[in-house]
Order: structure tokens, then C-alpha cells, then sequence
DNA sequence: ATAAGTCGTTCACTTAAGTTAAGAAATGAT
DNA sequence: ATCATTTCTTAACTTAAGTGAACGACTTAT
């Protein structure tokens, strides 16, 4: 994994207002939505130097391999796929505001897909040795990762009841709805097989859409 | 909800040592495996009288309705479904020693599912206020629930990516190494709404399987 | 600048799931 | 015990997704 450790100050976008904001007041302004953060703790937590960028491609984790890294997207996209009888399988996407702990974090085990970059990407990598020490320090900290992992919880299970329940013409349409972004900056046949479907299958029923909204 | 109150000894099964165990006895073999507890700390759960008896059918929770209620399966088994233009659609069964906390017990909004008893059911029933008094008072209880809930969120992204990554046929042969009891257990228009197919789709299928399994 | 590879779409054909209907089997209610 | 209802299966037909191949548009590497 090749990975660019940044300064905290470096990186920058333009937000809605077009007002210049750099990575770490995009992190704070999340974090603030959680917990209110002292000086002290914004310090602790810039000196970790946790904010890194990754060439769009990046493989973060590749199957069989071992993590203890956790990933937060600050901007860009990530993305989660097995690969089965050969085959790519997107299982999700990650984009900005959106924190990834690979399963074998949790079990100790090797991972069995991979983690890379749809795009270029500024990331926060923090290990869980590290964090479960910032945890013990900021009982804060700890409450949000709670909140945020039980947020976590209720969000995928709504996700897991919506894919299930549907079509993937309907799944196509909700997406369209609840993640339209993700159909412009995700490659086609990565969308086709997060949709549960091939890539071939994605244009026909496009075409298709398209071709009831006609009438 | 029609819900008997049973007493801590009254209800009993016979388990694989033919070993006659109580529900307690039950509960407090699975609480074990993450924390053990003192007498007083058993006494403390016991007098919260949350044993209750389900009959096969019953529904615990409304779509439209609030509560605060949680639900751990002693014995038997629910089931969560949705109603979609008026068709059934199941998306999860919970058997022995699993617990379920419906959506809205978290998002404080009006359940979007029903639950029901797939069999007669003995359930652990407590609501939320309840478990977070306990939880204050025994910490363990609440490192238990932490773990339970990690193990939860796991599980659920593997069933998750599972599910994605499958076809419906794939799913069922899946659930039939998995979870074979299910199989025998629950009716199969609900079986194959959780596969994610009609009823006549999983017949054909099982038919299709067992012909291939000839040759 | 060119060649090789990737990506998205289209087409013809195959396979599997949805739909509608009918009948047998099991379950529940009176 | 009987009747009504629900459940499961089968079948014929429709619709949508999988497969294999071809083509043009775009990248990437050299």
C-alpha cells in the first residue's frame, strides 16, 4: 500500500458556500455533531498524524491479508470486493464522512476481500492500538465511536432489508434516490455487481428505465 | 400482544445430554461464555421477571407501533417481515440464543416491520430504560451487550455480503450448510421471501437441486 | 503516436425467476 | 368429523437476468 502521509493543513476543498476548508476542519465539523472537543483533545488528535493521501487504484487491503487499520474517508471513494470464481464482487462503497473497520479487525483473521480507491482519496487511517488508546484517554472519543457503530448497526440493517425486498430495477431507482453521486463516479460494472447483477444486464435495464419514462 | 409471564423454573427442555435445564439454566450457560457473574448479580437479573411464554403466531411488534422492548430467544423462533404492496416480505428469523433490537427501539420512530412468533416461543423480554438501570449498576452487563453487538454487526456484514454476492439457488444451499433447522422449521413461502424469491421460484429450485443430485 | 487493454453498450440466445392458475396436502376452526 | 383456509407443488407462459460475442469510445503504457 502506498500511502502519502500529508500535513494537517495541506489539503483543501471548496465546500458549499465555495469557503475554503481544509481536511482537518471538515474532520472537526463532522466530530462536532457527536461530541464538543476541547483545544487539547483537537491537538492530541492532530498529532497522530492520521490524515494520509492515496493515489485513486490503491489497494488498502488485499485478501488474506491481516489489519488492524481502520479507514475514515474524508474525500473520495472507497470500495469493498471479493473476488468469487474469478469474478469481481462489489459488496459497498464509502465516501466522504463514512468510516470502514474491515471485518478482520474484529476476528483476527485474514480478510477475505479487498479494500481500494474508486478515486483519489484523503483518508483518515488510524490503527485500533492506537485508538483504543486515544479512547481510554477521551472518554469521548469512545462515546462517539458508540454512537457511530450503533448508527452503523441500525443503518445496515435497513440497507440489508432494502436489497433484500427488492428488485434490482428497484435497487437501481433507490440508489438513484438515496447515493445519485455514486452513479456518476463509480465505474458501470462495479455499480452492476454492488447492484447484484452483470454489467450488461445494468445497460439493458437502464435502457429500459429510460425507456418507460418516455411514455 | 398476548404474553404469558412464566416462573424462573417453571418452563424446562431436555437438551442433547438429555439433561433436563431450565430457562434459566439456559441463559445463564449463554451469559457465561462472555462474563461470569456472581449469585447477586444472577439474583439482580432473575427479579426482573423477564421470562416470558409466546404463543406460535403472536405478534410482538406492529408496523406503525413504538416500543422499547428487546427480544432474546430462549426457545423457538421469530421472524421479522415487511408488508410490500400488500405481500409478505420476511427478512430475518432469529432461533435460540439470539437477541433482536428493532429498528425503531434506537430510532425512536415508528416500527416500518412486524415481528411475529414463527413457533411457540419462551423469550427474554426488556425494555430499554430497564437494561441501561442494569447496565449502570453492573458494568458487565453492559460489556456484555458491547460484545453482543460487535458480534452482531459482524455477523451481519458477512450475511450481508453473502446475500450479495449469491444467487437465489447459492443463497439457499448456503442457509441448508448454515442454518438446516431453519429448513424444517419455518414454512416456505416465508423461506423463500428471506431467499429473496416466491414461493413457487423455491419449490421449482429445490426441485432443479435434487435432480441435479441424481445424476 | 500507436498499440493494447479496459469499459460500456448492444444483440442473439439461454436460463432462471415472476405470474397466473389449478389441484393436492396440511392445518385450523367449528 | 367436516368444512374452510392456508400452504405447497406443478405447469404453461411471460419477463428479466446470465452468457458470449462484437463494436466503438476511452485509457494506459510504451
Amino acid at each position: 500500500m502506498e500511502v502519502v502521509h500529508i500535513g494537517r493543513l495541506v489539503a483543501s476543498v471548496t465546500d458549499d458556500n465555495n469557503k475554503i476548508k481544509t481536511m482537518q476542519d471538515i474532520l472537526f465539523d463532522f466530530i462536532s455533531k457527536y461530541v464538543s472537543l476541547t483545544e487539547d483533545e483537537k491537538n492530541a488528535l492532530l498529532s497522530l498524524d492520521l490524515f494520509h493521501s492515496v493515489k485513486k487504484g490503491t489497494i488498502l487491503l488485499n485478501e488474506g491479508q491481516k489489519t488492524q487499520d481502520n479507514f475514515f474517508v474524508l474525500k473520495g471513494c472507497i470500495r469493498v470486493y471479493y473476488i468469487i470464481d474469478g469474478e469481481e464482487k462489489t459488496t459497498a462503497f464509502y465516501t466522504e464522512m463514512v468510516g470502514l473497520t474491515p471485518h478482520c479487525v474484529r476476528k483476527k483473521v485474514p480478510s477475505d476481500y479487498f479494500i481500494s480507491c474508486v478515486e483519489d482519496c484523503i483518508l483518515l487511517i488510524s490503527n485500533t492500538d492506537m485508538s483504543s488508546k486515544v479512547n481510554s484517554k477521551f472518554p469521548k472519543f469512545d462515546a462517539m465511536c458508540r454512537m457511530l457503530s450503533e448508527e452503523l448497526l441500525v443503518k445496515q440493517q435497513i440497507d440489508f432489508d432494502e436489497f433484500k425486498t427488492s428488485s434490482p430495477e428497484k435497487r437501481y431507482l433507490n440508489l438513484l434516490q438515496k447515493r445519485p453521486d455514486l452513479i456518476q463516479r463509480v465505474p458501470q460494472h462495479q455499480l452492476a455487481s454492488y447492484l447484484g447483477i452483470k454489467p450488461q444486464s445494468l445497460s439493458r435495464l437502464r435502457a429500459r428505465i429510460l425507456e418507460k419514462s418516455k411514455d
